[in-house]
DNA sequence: CTCCGCCTACCAA
DNA sequence: TTGGTAGGCGGAG
């Protein structure tokens, strides 16, 4: 009878927004913490469908999530301003592997206006060879910004890639002072 | 198993 | 310096 937890196809998460100067950001919450975060869409300033008014029932939103909501948008936003985030919600890596978990723990570490390569990354983790693999972890990492993929450089200092959009990462790595 | 990717080191111009 | 390339690894289908 145990239902096949294959079944589990939709962890239902819940999405709340997070308005910056540099757009609108999309925060997904699962009832373990923040399991995901988007770019905006468009650019900042092109105000768009403005929301198209899906006012989601803020009643019906757990207290809890409403809390990781605020840490999560106060750490954004300290972030994009190029400053040290403080406090983090819970992260939610369901559904991931065990490799990416290690990338992206270990990005967790690098200090603000610090950077990294693919390799160094590689080698922290114990697999010195896994340098692609790596750079794969980081363009699915389902937090970025507050999980700093973007602080993870090429070899010799080179931007690399970015999923997002190098436009994003370059940006980033800007605001913290880094240079490459 | 095959194909692809936010990589690298290396070699040829 | 710039460009092409083969090796290596994990993830997705």
């Amino acid at each position: 009878m145990a239902e096949t937890l294959k079944n589990q196809r939709k962890p239902e998460l819940i999405e709340l927004p997070i308005t910056t100067r540099d757009g609108e950001f999309m925060a997904h919450y699962s009832e373990k913490g923040l399991a995901g975060l988007n770019f905006p869409r468009a650019k900042p300033g092109s105000s768009r469908a403005a929301g198209s008014s899906r006012a989601v029932n803020a009643k019906q939103i757990p207290l809890q999530i409403l809390q990781w909501h605020r840490t999560a948008t106060a750490a954004l936003k300290k972030i994009l301003a190029g400053l040290e985030p403080g406090e983090f919600p819970p992260l939610d890596w369901a559904g991931t592997t065990d490799f990416q978990k290690s990338v992206w723990k270990a990005m967790l570490k690098i200090p603000l206006g610090k950077t990294k390569s693919y390799g160094e990354i590689a080698q922290a983790i114990g697999k010195p060879k896994a340098v692609r693999a790596v750079g794969g972890a980081c363009g699915a990492n389902p937090i970025p910004v507050l999980v700093p993929c973007h602080r993870v450089l090429a070899a010799n200092n080179k931007i690399g890639g970015f999923s997002s959009g190098l436009g994003w990462k370059a940006s980033l790595l800007e605001r913290e002072g880094i240079e490459f």
